[in-house]
DNA sequence: CAAACAGTTGAACAACCATTCAAATATACG
DNA sequence: CGTATATTTGAATGGTTGTTCAACTGTTTG
């Protein structure tokens, strides 16, 4: 997860003033790695699909599961994921669990993403 | 990658409309697979904190290895993902290999991450 | 209560991936 | 040309993670 060893460059290579200038610009390291944390969700296709699902309904697992042809298992251990990292909520409505999207920063995300990809 | 096995609720739990609507409204299976695998690159610490280093300024591969305390090759190895997808380019200057960010998409992805998780 | 159903959970397996190490390019310079 | 430096690359390794399978919880209904 994190390295320390320090096998660089021997000489001078690296501009002090351009490390220093990052060094105090740049976001927490704390942050960087949420910001990673929440990426790394997202990075998933099973999970991009429910989240894109969700943002046209919420729905019960066992929708989800049909829509994308998986395992009703598979579905909930990613729904597990996606609760957990606070990008979905759901409500109980007897036997049945139905999910929807936690809040609109969700749908931001994959719009710019989206925006990104076709240009 | 991709599942077919279809062990599904029996009974009719899911909803047809919901399910039909949703296949409908849905970005296509391509663009949703090519959202994860961008997602997948900035789901790594390492390279989120090598892209946010070079929004503050252009580097070569020996400062953003003294920055993070990490091994050149370690660096250059993440570095390649990164050009793979198009996420920085770079410019050679004698012996040393100038990296910076490719566009502005990915400014604007960071910045709505750290707006999602700053709340 | 018992059966049926929706969903969750844990263990196991396989696939993927980030780092390390060693070796290979590439460029500058004496 | 030979040495030094900057970076890249490939193979190996260890850790992470998504899916499956089986068992389990919780809820409805007869």
């Amino acid at each position: 997860m994190k390295t320390s060893k320090s096998a660089l460059c021997a000489t001078e290579c690296a501009h002090e003033d351009v490390v220093l200038k990052a060094k105090a610009e740049m976001p927490s390291e704390d942050i960087l790695y949420e910001i990673s944390e929440l990426f790394k969700v997202f990075g998933d296709s099973t999970r991009t699909n429910i989240l894109s699902a969700l943002l046209v309904s919420e729905m019960c697992v066992c929708d989800i599961a049909k829509l994308f042809n998986m395992t009703v298992s598979a579905v909930s251990h990613q729904l597990r994921v996606l609760r957990h990292n606070k990008l979905v909520k759901f409500r109980k409505q007897g036997k049945t669990v139905i999910y929807s999207l936690n809040d609109d920063h969700i749908e931001k995300i994959l719009r710019t993403a989206i925006e990104h990809i076709t240009e």
